[in-house]
RNA sequence: GUGGCUAUGGUAUAAUGGUUAUUACUCCGGUUUGUGGUACCGGCAAUACGAGUUCAAUUCUCGUUAGCCACCCCA
């Protein structure tokens, strides 16, 4: 009934010219019956309103789509995840952060109160919706805030201080979506609660440095202080006073600025605004002394440190909780102008004490991941950086009923033994089994057959030189280690 | 949220207002049943969706959806 039965019969015929043009015109008239069948269905299933079993087997079922701006993470990228999962862990355990991961949902309110109504990341971007008890929930933007209320919620004040943490995971923003900007994507942070010193900021940005730097990626980082909040308050006052003299030489949309986020006007690209920021008074001369010191001390351990970074005046963050200390983190040849931030973050010294907490200085940041393998594949594909995978180097083939009942038990021997071995179940030929092996660059293929279920033996054959040896399956482990040392060496 | 460009098998592509929609890769199977990297043979698989113009649309027009790019913003 199925088309499929069709096809069977039809491959069966010989394959002559002849039968050949017999066939195509089958098909096409296959498809025709098919193209009529579906339409019926489709027909008879809008008037009945019904969709049976076998309407949805007739009519082509639809894969149902990726919702906008999410994307899967498949295997053939999973080099790239495992990588940079393995190095944010070990850098993290290096410096002494611990992992945490606030849940994905919170109480829409502490989004908004920590990052801030005004800001596009609340306003315009944040997954919201009701619960079923009618309570506002919202679905994570990021990280900080959801940690913050962690670190408070659960007694983290009483800890020896700084509290370091560090977590990894799916953000959402409902943004449009673009290359290297998805609607569910993934960000590496860490922070770090409690203590207000220069260093402290320093080892932060460090550690987002050298992450992206153990990957091979070279970074440059975009740093700026907006000093306390009175800082900043008195420097607003300026800034707005100074923005209302050059009102006319602004854009539209930098005159709203002006009233509901000033500090938004500098990141302007417009060119006659571009003009009009250059002249604006700098964040950095309106510091108080002891900003400016600590401003500068935080440059002095980067300098130590040997982190590359440039003073970029005009950089204000999008979120509302930042005092003191911000930068962005850019690749080393991307423009002061581009879009392709790697990640971002800077001290926020007032966010636990607004969330209910002790007053806690505190300073972290953010990787989006999703942005880090854009670059990494670019940097790949111009072959600054050598993409090395680990694939099995050694296959076990099986042949027969028997030996396909021993294959997993041997297998798992071997992984207790600290050997892996590859195999493919789906196979019963041999032939089929050597050219997967051979597929994935296997030095050796391991062959079980009848025979040597029997002889309790089993072939180590050489993919390269295409010698086989019998060995004794006891001697397996023995063997194999012995191999792999020369290969090593 | 605004604007521009695009949409053909899983991937990458060719072509056309008309009768079997091209090719390559991938995948599955085979070339005498226990030996791969080559070759050969066969198979699966596509004009995003909906409407309009037309005798006829995958091709032209419109709408929808999605993707890309730029803006906004951010990671």
């Amino acid at each position: 009934m199925t088309p499929k039965k069709k096809t069977t019969i039809k491959a069966k015929s010989s394959s002559t010219k002849k039968t050949a043009v017999k066939r195509a015109v089958k098909k096409t008239a296959k498809k025709a019956v098919k193209k009529k069948q579906v339409k019926k269905k489709i027909a008879v299933r809008a008037e009945s309103k019904e969709i049976t079993a076998s309407d949805i087997r007739v009519s082509k079922v639809k894969t149902p789509a990726l919702l906008r701006g999410m994307k899967d993470v498949l295997p053939k990228d999973q080099y790239f995840w495992k990588k940079m999962y393995r190095t944010a862990e070990d850098m993290c355990d290096a410096y002494g952060y611990g992992y945490i991961e606030p849940p994905v949902l919170e109480d829409a309110s502490l989004f908004i109160r920590s990052i801030g109504r005004g800001t596009d990341v609340v306003d315009k971007e944040m997954y919201v919706f009701e619960d079923k008890d009618g309570s506002k929930v919202g679905m994570r933007p990021e990280f900080t805030a959801g940690i913050a209320r962690a670190f408070v919620g659960h007694g983290m004040t009483s800890l020896p201080q700084p509290v370091k943490v560090w977590c990894w995971g799916q953000l959402f923003r409902h943004d449009r979506p673009q290359a290297g900007r998805y609607r569910q994507f993934h960000q590496f942070g860490c922070e770090n609660f409690g203590v207000h010193d220069p260093a402290i900021d320093a080892e932060t940005i460090g550690v987002a440095y050298n992450f992206l730097l153990d990957l091979g990626i070279k970074t440059n980082i975009f740093i700026n202080s907006i000093g306390t909040s009175d800082d900043r308050q008195n420097y607003i006052i300026e800034l707005v006073g100074y923005l209302r003299t050059k009102r006319s030489y602004l854009c539209e949309k930098c005159r709203k600025r002006i009233s509901k986020n000033p500090l938004r006007v500098l990141d302007c690209k417009g060119e006659s605004c571009q003009a009009v920021i250059e002249e604006a008074p700098q964040i950095i001369d309106w510091l108080s002394e002891s900003s400016k010191n600590y401003f500068v001390k935080v440059l002095e351990y980067l300098d130590e440190m040997e982190v590359p970074y440039a003073l970029k005046p005009t950089l204000v963050r999008g979120l509302d909780y930042y005092t003191e200390t911000v930068y962005e983190i850019y690749t080393e040849e991307s423009e002061e102008g581009s879009q392709d931030a790697l990640g971002g973050g800077g001290r926020y010294d007032l966010l636990v004490e607004q969330l209910g907490g002790q007053p806690t200085p505190a300073c972290g940041f953010g990787i989006g991941l999703e942005r880090v393998i854009l670059v990494w594949r670019k940097l790949i594909e111009e072959g600054k950086i050598e993409q090395k995978e680990d694939l099995p180097k050694i296959f076990l083939a099986q042949l027969g009923e028997q030996a396909r009942m021993k294959t997993l038990r041997i297998i798992e021997n071997l992984r207790r033994q600290g050997i892996i071995v590859g195999h493919n179940l789906g196979k019963t030929s041999l032939k089929a089994q050597l050219e997967l092996a051979d597929k994935q660059k296997c030095a050796y293929c391991l062959i079980l057959g009848q025979k040597e279920v029997q002889d309790k033996t089993i072939i180590i054959r050489d993919m390269e030189s295409g010698i086989q040896e019998i060995v004794d399956q006891k001697k397996l482990k023995t063997e194999l280690d012995k191999k792999l040392k020369k290969m090593a060496v």
